[in-house]
DNA sequence: CGCTTCCTTGAGTAAATTCAAGACTTGTGG
DNA sequence: CCACAAGTCTTGAATTTACTCAAGGAAGCG
């Protein structure tokens, strides 16, 4: 449950989120220069990655894996208010400690650079900070059409969402008609504290949409979707259908 | 309801916001380059701002008065997403849409830069980029704090972390025991909207809290924190209390 | 194979919502 | 200045939704 060993530092133009992660825009010397700050650090499933309020000594890439950063009142009551994957960053450049608790969801490998030399690169590296500013504002707005969810939405539509954003992103291509087998990486527990919901209600509509031969499971952790469409039209929302960029 | 006539720009050097809003770092020469895209607009209490999907024209910076960032499903259940006060910045340099309304929720002055030429010019100066980037991820740091308070916090703490915040907005240096009048910017409703509750329930939290001492209504929009510790104490939150920058 | 963990389902409960009525504010025109 | 109208807010009663508590079942691991 806690870090494996760490990797050996593998060349960055053979990196899998080279064009995706905050390093994307960066030419050959600033990738030399960023790969004489990185080091690989392997975490298992269930790993705590980063505690709140601990001293920040790195900010990382997720390589592989799926990160959640989640925050828990004094009772105990747990709300996961982000869930990071491949080439997503982790960590405030500027702040030595985070309000949230990072954690490995599934076993993760991070792609991390000592804090104090990445702030100093961003500084004079206007390919890594304008890459970071947008990644942020991604992350901004993903996180307010969470706040939507957790304030407006039914039980039901949060789940249609997140089934809904898993879908999407396991088949970013719509092969419509096609069903994929998509992994579920939360357990039941880990998505009601991302939904805002117990683990038992989670449950229930999920046999709910199971029944209604909405989604299928294969297993607890492997589903895929039958009616792309009844899914789409339980999530509350509407398709955004507007230029964005 | 709509917009009201234009400002004529005033000196940079003279504003308001000068030290907190996007151009803070901002040196002489690029107060000037700013100035020279820069445009006063004034908004009557209620007036929409930017449409959801709608083009974009303009990025802006808040010079006074509250700007509410809110989403709104199908069927009408609305969710506010953001509440924009003095400095806070609007828009996305690098979107033509983004994906919820702003509306002033009171009368409001921004300054507004031509979307295009702000994206030009951040691009080639970092005082302004930084300091974007630090003001999204303290915008992100609020969204994740309110997805907690939407997820997981009852009605009466929801109530009880926002007049909280607003206290501490007003009232930045810790004068115990001193209870200045506050202004709530909101009706009952746009609170609902803000806290992911009903109006009704929002009423009734707030007789409870004044009915128990801690809060004091002078009128609909103005209160005192007569008891801040059990205000404090009634949000189900804890201080906190570690070195953030 | 047995143990542990995770998940499902059921029954009763609690919290917030909905529906409804009435009171208070605020602004307007007589 | 007062009366009235519109909007906003408060309070109550009934309902709904999701939660809590509880038990049993399935899956994964040693």
């Amino acid at each position: 449950m806690t870090r494996m060993s760490d990797l050996r530092p593998i060349d960055c133009t053979a990196c899998p989120i080279r064009h995706r992660a905050v390093c994307a825009r960066c030419d050959a010397a600033e990738l030399d220069q960023l790969a004489a700050i990185k080091t690989y650090r392997n975490f298992s499933a269930g790993a705590q990655i980063m505690q709140r309020g601990a001293p920040l000594e790195f900010v990382a890439s997720v390589v592989t894996g799926v990160v959640s950063l989640s925050k828990t009142l004094e009772d105990g009551r747990i709300q996961t208010v982000g869930l990071l994957l491949a080439s997503d960053f982790i960590g405030r450049p500027e702040r030595v400690a985070i309000d949230f608790d990072v954690t490995a969801t599934t076993d993760v490998v991070l792609c991390c650079f000592q804090r104090a030399n990445f702030k100093a690169m961003l500084d004079c590296t206007p390919h890594l900070s304008h890459r970071l500013l947008e990644m942020t504002l991604d992350e901004l707005d993903a996180a307010r059409d969470w706040m939507l969810l957790l304030g407006r939405k039914t039980a039901r539509e949060r789940l249609a969402s997140f089934f809904e954003l898993l879908a999407l992103r396991a088949q970013p291509a719509l092969a419509v008609g096609w069903t994929p087998r998509i992994e579920l990486p939360l357990s039941r527990e880990e998505t009601a504290n991302y939904l805002g919901l117990t683990l038992e209600t989670v449950s229930r509509q999920l046999s709910q949409l199971k029944a209604q031969g909405i989604l299928e499971f294969h297993d607890r952790r492997h589903f895929s979707v039958l009616d792309r469409a009844k899914l789409q039209a339980a999530t509350g929302s509407e398709e955004k259908s507007y230029p964005t960029v």
